[in-house]
DNA sequence: CTGACCATGTAACCAGTTACATGATTCA
DNA sequence: TGAATCATGTAACTGGTTACATGGTCAG
């Protein structure tokens, strides 16, 4: 890493749609908009108004390019990742720092104040949230590797069962 | 549920403030600050500029009250839930929809494109971010229930190792 | 032909960010 | 007494959000 200078900075979001690109490109933003939308976490609505900047500010500086590829009347723009734009997603994917990061959990986060609930209220929600983790026999569609969603499923379902038997104790 | 008005709606940051001062409140801003602040999770950074306009606004929104304790001359003012405050947290920390999202994890975020890596370079990554996954043996400080982080570094640990596994097949 | 949905895009807003300002306290 | 740190707070910015506008395409 030789002197990174901070206008390469990616947000995580542009380091993904990069990712995306360099996988499954070319794309149009509508597609990766949908590619957004459709995955399990809600922490990205998939929004448009992310998306359309987002490409077109990537273009700006030059981690981007498009075509025109149009075959009707309605206009179709693709995008694929340029040289510097190959460098700066591997450069994303590889930022051991970020990626050991625990990032955020909405049920981790909860869990950590299950103890100030009465032992009632506190079955409830355990219950509720129970049934309501998706099993790892329905996988979650499309959100690249299989196997990556699968094992992180069942990972979430072993530790929440392993945190909730604290309780019972 | 009985008709929860939009106003009523809380961000994340706001919730885990709600039951942050419930658990172990009263606090200033400055020991709220602190506690995002030393939280293992770059998702929040901690700042000033998030936390004290925060405060301000919950407690427009009668959610918080305040009460200046200062003893020296410098100001200082600490934060409590009123009674409508108590009911927001009881419903921001009983939000199973929310609870079961899978939020955004920058590991598995990134495992979705390991298979884009050259064998070597994939296995050069894997090593380093193993080398940095915290182990559960040192458990990183002051993020509520010991049990509750310690569980979770193991399963995210498993979790990483099983699938790392994938490529070794 | 018309209504539903597809696809592209913009506008207004907002909850965070970084960076800075300011004064209080502490300690060598 | 002066430097470092504590603590409170504000200002400017930004990358997202929701909501909206517009026109194209397609099915009945």
């Amino acid at each position: 890493m030789v002197n990174p200078k901070p206008v390469d900075q990616l947000t995580e979001m542009e380091g993904l749609v990069l990712a995306l690109l360099h996988r499954d490109g070319p794309l149009t933003a509508y597609e990766i908009k949908e590619v957004f939308r459709k995955s399990p976490s809600a922490f990205w609505s998939g929004s448009a108004g992310a998306v359309y900047p987002l490409v077109k500010r990537l273009e700006k500086r030059d981690i981007l390019s498009s075509t025109d590829v149009s075959e009707t009347r309605r206009p179709r723009r693709e995008f694929t990742l340029t040289e510097r734009g190959e460098q700066l997603m591997l450069a994303w994917l590889s930022d051991v720092e970020r990626a050991v990061d625990p990032g955020y959990d909405p049920l981790r986060t909860r869990m950590q104040f299950a103890g100030m609930l009465e032992d009632q209220q506190r079955e409830a929600l355990f219950d509720a949230i129970a049934d309501r983790i998706p099993s790892p026999a329905s996988p979650a569609p499309g959100v690249g590797t299989e196997d990556l969603h699968r094992l992180w499923l069942e990972a979430r379902r072993d530790w929440f069962s392993r945190f909730r038997a604290i309780f019972r104790r």
